[in-house]
DNA sequence: TCTGGGGTCCTAGGACCC
DNA sequence: TCTGGGGTCCTAGGACCC
């Protein structure tokens, strides 16, 4: 059996755990820039905000109804994830990471009559430990732990956990399931299968594997006899090297300038090169793209994008800067109302197999005792304290987060740094 | 009555997740 | 004025190899 560990409005409730005097009131976190709604406490779903709501079209209603608003504080809500997978690590031995707020469990050991009760300790613990709230599902794999962890945040008597132990159990949660509730069925999907008269999940999970993998590949078919019980999506403990990583922010106001555009997109690269070297990786190639607002319908738009290999992976700023700026100036064009930019470094490696070239004129050695110099020097002060003049500096170049709490776990922290 | 038969690598696009 | 920011996997098709 498998159990998925799920946080209940994960940022809403984070931000309520260090302020008391909200946890009856609705609250609602912001995306970057302060731009959409992206979590919402059940008191705000009540009142009818949807994911993606914009805030500046419904202040009255806000305010009227004494929501709470947030700008979204990453490194508070990845200071508790980790927190909370700290104690589920202490209560499984296989366990797996899946998101900020979510881990599948192997209960492998556990005996069936003793799950529940298992949930509801690790559900105590989670609650004492952090102050969140969680709830679990449980069943034979983990697309059906998915479901019944749906299931009990959808039935309030189940006190946040639900085990699918009996075929009965679990042809009920299938069957009062819809079709696009299902883990791995997105928009397409559930179309597709809506107007082949498929609605429900048990519907799915009885429809004819063959037919299932001509029209929705391995993946289909996978996905459906996971339905039917058949666990074909393993626990990863591991969590792999990311193959990509992608920095790109809106503008928080629209930009003609190249050298405002620049200053953004050397700051994003510098960013991928951060992570690049946190998780010990080496980029073989970056891209860089730009755009306009899609939502101005009066401005002529344009978006362009450009992807430069390198002769050797790299993951030093100086030289994935170099290439950012003539990435730069490959695509930009004058005369268009810019609103958002992105940097990213593709096809990673691991450092220590980084393939050497006979015509390298770089000094890597020393490239990277500089860059050991730079990252632990802004581990201690805080981010982007030292950086390369082409990321600019000032308020210009800061997001908009007009109503961002403390990182009240973080902070306490970086004064221990400090001091030693 | 008739088509050669293997392969690999790369890219774009489409689907999904949080 | 104002509309998020990350990721993954799979498939088809084209270009190439012997």
């Amino acid at each position: 059996m498998y159990a998925l560990v799920d946080c209940n409005n994960f940022y809403a409730s984070c931000q309520r755990v260090f302020e008391p005097r909200i946890r009856r009131l609705p609250v609602v976190v912001l995306s970057n820039n302060d731009g959409c709604i992206i979590a919402r406490s059940n008191e705000a779903k009540d009142l009818g905000i949807k994911m993606g709501d914009l805030p500046f079209k419904m202040l009255d209603f806000l305010t009227a109804n004494n929501v709470q608003i947030f700008s979204s504080n990453y490194t508070l809500y990845g200071d508790m994830s980790a927190r909370v997978m700290q104690v589920i690590a202490a209560a499984a031995p296989k366990y797996e990471v899946y998101s900020i707020d979510e881990a599948f469990i192997d209960l492998q050991g556990v005996a069936i009559n003793e799950l529940e009760a298992f949930a509801k300790r690790l559900k105590r613990n989670i609650l004492q430990a952090t102050g969140l709230p969680v709830s679990v599902g449980i069943a034979p794999t983990k697309t059906l732990a998915k479901l019944a962890n749906r299931w009990a945040k959808k039935h309030p008597e189940t006190d946040g956990i639900h085990v699918l132990g009996t075929d009965q159990k679990v042809s009920v949660a299938l069957q009062q399931t819809m079709v696009g509730d299902v883990w791995g069925i997105g928009r397409q999907y559930e179309q597709m299968l809506n107007r082949h008269n498929i609605t429900t999940a048990l519907q799915l999970s009885l429809t004819s594997e063959s037919w299932i993998r001509k029209s929705m590949s391995v993946v289909g078919l996978r996905l459906v006899k996971e339905l039917k019980g058949q666990s074909c999506i393993l626990l990863e403990e591991m969590q792999p090297p990311k193959q990509n990583i992608c920095t790109s922010r809106s503008f928080p106001e629209i930009i003609t300038e190249k050298e405002d555009v620049r200053k953004w997109v050397m700051t994003h690269m510098a960013s991928c090169a951060e992570k690049l070297r946190r998780q010990n990786s080496c980029a073989s190639a970056i891209h860089v793209f730009l755009q306009t607002n899609p939502f101005r319908m009066q401005d002529k738009q344009y978006y362009r994008s450009i992807t430069i290999p390198l002769l050797t992976p790299a993951n030093n700023t100086p030289e994935l800067l170099f290439y950012a700026g003539k990435a730069l100036n490959a695509i930009y064009r004058p005369g268009y109302n810019y609103k958002k930019a992105g940097a990213m470094v593709l096809d990673l490696v691991p450092a220590c197999e980084r393939q050497g070239s006979l015509f390298d004129s770089v000094d890597r050695l020393r490239a990277e005792k500089l860059m050991n110099c730079i990252d632990s020097t802004n581990a201690i002060f805080g981010r982007n304290i030292v950086r390369y003049a082409s990321q600019g500096y000032g308020e210009r170049w800061q997001l908009r987060q007009a109503r961002k709490s403390p990182s009240y776990t973080t902070r306490w922290q970086d004064v221990i740094k400090i001091q030693i």
